[in-house]
Parts: C-alpha cells; structure tokens; sequence
DNA sequence: CCAAAATAAATCGTGCGCGATTAAATCGCA
DNA sequence: TGCGATTTAATCGCGCACGATTTATTTTGG
C-alpha cells in the first residue's frame, strides 16, 4: 500500500485550532491582566456571572473539564477572594462555587473586554456567528463516542 | 454608560475555539499514544517530516511557540530517541533539530492518524478546507500588531 | 579592534489540562 | 437494613505554554 505523505501543519485543520486558539489567549491575556485573572478563569466566571452556585460538576460540563483541573483552579480564585467553595447540605459530595462582592463586580469590566476581542478579530457579527457555529458543529462532532 | 450583560459561554468564539482545540486533542491523545508522543510532540514530527535539520527558531515560527517551551519538549523527544539536538558549526548559537531514523520511520504511521481524524471530524474535504481557511484567517487576523 | 547592541537558546516559576487513582457520600436493591 | 455500585471531588504526576530573565554567541558601529 502507498504511504501517503503527511499534510504540512497549514494544511491541517488540527493546528489551525491549536494556533488559533492560542492566538486569542495571548489577545485576552494583557486584558485579564488588568482584571487578574487567567483565560481559563475568565470562563468560569462567564459561566458564574451567568449562573452562580453551581457545583464544581455542572462549571466542569460548562467548560468541559474535569475536577482534576478545576479544582486547584477553583481554590485559586477562592485565594484571590473571587469567590466561595462550599459543600452541599443535602449532598455532601457536591461542593458550591458563589462569587463574592470581588468576582461580582469584575463582570462590569468585561464589556470593554468583550467589545476589545471583537474588534480584534476584524469580523463584522454575521461572519463570525457563522465561524463560531462552524466550529462548534466541529466541535460536538469531535466529541461524539469517546 | 448602559452596561451590556456579558456573552454566555456559548457564544462566544474563543470558547468555541478553546473547547474545539481540546476536543480534537483529546481524539488526537489515543492514536498518537501508539506512536508514544504527545499531541505537541506531533506537531513537531509533522513539521521536522516536512524540512529535517530546522533550528528550533525555525520550528518556533512554525508551530508559534518560543524556546521557553520547545527546549524542554525537544530534550523529551531527544530522551525518547526521536530526535537529535546539535549547535550549528557556523552560528553556535542555533541548534539543529534532526530525526533520528526512529523518528523518520514513525512517519508511516501518520497516514493513518490523519485518515481517522479525517472520519471523526465528519465533514468533506470541501467543507473542512473553508473551515480551515477562515480559522486560519481569524488567527492571522489575530496575530496582528501585539 | 573592541565594546555595545542584537540574536538564539536555555532556565525558572506558575498555571493549566489530563490520565490515573483515591476518598467520601449517596444510591440501589436484594 | 446492609452492602456493593455509583457519583462527586480531590489528589498526584507529568507535559505543555508563557512571562521574565539569563547565558552565550554574533553583529555592529566607533
């Protein structure tokens, strides 16, 4: 059987993700600086500005990650006074993430943040709707089976 | 000044980027562990399989990553007996990376890797080149300035 | 020719991301 | 009721990614 040759890394979809991906971290990181976080911060508190009190297990299907990277997160910004962990009364196993007064307030910052990106990103609204979904179809079909 | 409430996660086009990129490592992670590297370490071998002998300057405008993290990922893959690491005779400052015939002969079975992501990413040929265009786009764009 | 500037890689410390495992609480069901 | 299975977090080790700095070499301008 012939071996094909392998694709060059601009030919492979795989590391245009990886590059991009890491593209937009280094645009968001002088940003979050001024807010003191880190990227993968930032999203857990979209996720809490949008939904506070969740479990550790429900941040970790928002993100798609597991305990074993949120939690040293977690306690992170718990030192950072950002906010709480608490285990459940009623279920002991589930622990509680609450913003305090600190993380609350940082959401009135990432306006600035968010409009920055886009502007950065050089897109008008309907292009990248369209990319995002694009890659998020990817995305759930990557994730399928195991 | 109104304060316009920040995006859900699913919105927004890093976390597609960010949960994208993950996804397709983790489908990456089992077929590269047969060949006994790692999802960067591949990046590597995809780029040395391309032009042996580059420098790791050259490898870092590649791949978009500075000497800070490849020198400890290269002395991995030198312990692994992949590649070899070696001053340039003319500028000692450079180091060549060259594969080893280890690392050549694992070259064979990237065909295979880029077939089965190929069928799990479920998209023709057509539709993963305009998606990977507008990606790569969309880092360039990124990129830009600082 | 030599000192200052520039360049290339390496080093160090910190924070992800994850496979593998562990610990504790709850559930299920005989 | 009790005991094994399941669920939820936490822990541990390792490899990336990167800001900041350091070391060694080469280039340059006087």
């Amino acid at each position: 059987m012939p071996e094909t040759a392998p694709p060059t890394l601009p030919d492979m979809i795989c590391f245009a993700l990886y590059s991009a991906n890491h593209a937009m971290q280094r645009v968001y990181a002088p940003l979050l600086a001024d807010m003191g976080v880190t990227y993968p911060q930032y999203l857990v508190l979209l996720s809490l500005w949008q939904e506070d009190g969740q479990t550790v297990g429900a941040l970790g299907r928002a993100l798609q990650l597991e305990s074993n990277t949120l939690t040293p997160l977690l306690k992170r910004m718990e030192v950072q006074g950002l906010l709480s962990r608490s285990r459940d009364g009623a279920d002991e196993r589930q622990v509680h993430i609450k913003l305090t007064e600190k993380g609350r307030v940082l959401k009135a910052k990432s306006g600035a943040v968010t409009a920055c990106i886009f502007d950065r990103c050089g897109l008008n609204l309907d292009q990248l709707t369209a990319l995002r979904d694009a890659i998020t179809e990817l995305r759930d079909q990557l994730r399928q089976d195991g």
